[in-house]
DNA sequence: TCTAGATTATTGCATTTGCAACTATTGTCA
DNA sequence: TGACAATAGTTGCAAATGCAATAATCTAGA
């Protein structure tokens, strides 16, 4: 029998929010939010990204992630740069100054996370991430909002 | 060592994001987002609740569901009452049409959750679950979002 | 080559959101 | 009791968000 204080779509969004919540806290005093904060770790795992992967990777829409990206753009933390071979697209990237602040940010990340799973033990968290990744693949990517075929 | 995606808080955002985004969908042509579905449910599962708790439950600002609660209001779906007892606070009930239009959503709460966890056992869901729920009580909730002890 | 279509990002606009300030009511304790 | 503090909800305002429309570029086919 269903009950919405039992169902995972509930409690994937509590705990999502509460954890972000917290997060959110810590690094408001550099004037980052949560999203902000991924662009740059993404782009430190990755050296480099296109909006649209950023925007797949960090869950955002892209004219979201658009306006974002500039933000982070004049505090001088990325770069864009449209490359002269493909004029489409905007290649990101971290700047020394990005770079900087995201290594002082990570621990800190670090820290949440293992207070949040302090009690489950390896095997716990692993099988947690495994369950989170099939979640998310398991449902399809809402790019084109509306009707499926037009 | 840390990768941004392979964090918990990363996996947890990156589910909880699709899975509503694609519920939302499915009830957007009754016009309702995701936080108007819980609250109804919400009220389903308690059949009354303050504005207060319903926040609370529901992982949404006060002043956020307070106007949201007035858009279910004007649609009929919901009754607020000030109790004679206590002015201050606002009891939130379904209105029959509330009610069957839960009823009616509810279903399809269910089969998008089925569809999430489909190639688990029921074993791994009930450990999700647990989990979820363990996070978010290791985390502190973010009520008075600044200053510790003012 | 030239044109139609697809891809990628940006911008306009309306809606939603959150914080802070405010109102109203209740609780406390001197 | 009377005043001050605490609780509950609403509203103003600015910032963030998403969708739709647009701009710019690239791709493919006649």
């Amino acid at each position: 029998m269903y009950k919405l204080t039992d169902s995972v779509p509930y409690l994937l969004n509590r705990a999502g929010v509460r954890i972000a919540e917290v997060f959110a806290q810590r690094i408001a005093e550099d004037n980052l939010s949560v999203a902000m904060y991924r662009v740059l770790a993404m782009l430190k795992e990755r050296r480099e990204s296109t909006l649209g992967d950023l925007a797949d990777v960090v869950s955002v829409e892209i004219s979201t992630l658009s306006r974002l990206v500039g933000t982070l753009a004049k505090r001088k933390l990325v770069s864009r740069t449209r490359p002269e071979d493909n004029g489409r697209i905007v290649i990101v990237r971290l700047t020394p100054q990005g770079e900087a602040l995201t290594e002082r940010l990570m621990p800190l990340a670090v820290e949440l996370e293992r207070t949040a799973v302090q009690d489950m033990s390896d095997e716990e968290v692993a099988a947690l991430k495994k369950a989170l990744r099939r979640m998310h693949s398991n449902l399809p990517a809402m790019s084109g909002k509306g009707k499926v075929a037009g």
